[in-house]
DNA sequence: AATAGTTATGCGGATATGGCGCAAAACTGT
DNA sequence: ACAGTTTTGCGCCATATCCGCATAACTATT
């Protein structure tokens, strides 16, 4: 859906630190083809995701997310705990809330290898996971992703 | 809310492990003073929360709540995680779904000595707290409580 | 303190989500 | 095949969330 493109774009701008008014997020937004943004919505995305205004290395005062989400809160739903998905050629890495990456993990081996899991190793804050075959990582990939991402479209509840 | 009871309730017949038919569950509830309870409605109770049939120990065909839901899904609230509260004179115990127990204690840790928690050390799926006070562990135990079992409906069904 | 730029919010309407009863279909064991 | 039992599609309703608009609140500067 266009609402999780837009939530990922969004983070990508403020991951930037180069935004200084909610007028320059709607425009940077709105330059990237999403029509339905306005200041009052970016307003209370803002607000939702906790995002600060902090001086950046200019001495600019810009909106950002905060570094972590330390300790999320009872009612936040798991995949908030997922703070990170990387990639190499041969295994995907997640970053996680501190403290979680072992039930992350474990989340991730109960979908195994129907999503491309072929097994995990999970310290404290990371996990390490290695594709049912390196050739196809992007289809690991993808499937991880969706998987945590806001409201993915969970194409396939079959056995 | 009536709702909260209504689970709880419809929790504890299941544990007891003696009722055979959707329609005996409809008849118990009833009797416990809940009128909107319906065959169809209990149905749906049942496979949200994952109850299964299997037979008790005088080879009846019962329903009843899995052991232990081993692994949560991606969007179900955190305070699902935690299983069990119990408690004695001087600690309070939680058991949570299994790699979860580091991740819940640090939240307990984040509210601290606010909700009379002095303290958490937590193994895989076990954590122990320490009252701020031996002598008002009640406190501690309903603020506790409370902290997760706000409500613990489980928004996890598919297939 | 006035001002201009910026941000938060009350309001009302639009959507989305989830729960529910009904009834019929599907299923189960005998 | 049958009677009891369970699931499920459908439509309805309650609730929650989202959103634009307009305006109030706020901030920094002068």
């Amino acid at each position: 859906m266009t609402q999780a493109k837009l939530l990922a774009a969004f983070k990508a701008l403020l991951k930037e630190e180069r935004y200084g008014s909610q007028g320059e997020i709607v425009e940077a937004l709105k330059q990237q083809g999403f029509s339905n943004v306005s200041q009052s919505k970016v307003s209370r995305m803002l607000s939702k995701h906790g995002a600060v205004r902090t001086r950046n290395a200019k001495q600019e005062m810009v909106y950002c997310l905060p570094a972590e989400i330390s300790v999320p809160s009872a009612k936040a739903p798991l995949n908030q705990l997922v703070l990170d998905i990387q990639h190499n050629d041969v295994m995907v890495i997640i970053r996680t809330s501190p403290g979680a990456a072992q039930l992350i993990a474990r989340l991730l081996d109960s979908v195994g290898k129907k999503e491309g899991v072929l097994g995990t190793i999970a310290g404290d804050d990371t996990i390490f996971i290695a594709p049912l075959k390196v050739s196809e990582i992007d289809f690991t990939l993808e499937k991880v992703k969706s998987l945590f991402e806001a409201h993915s479209v969970v194409p396939d509840n079959e056995n």
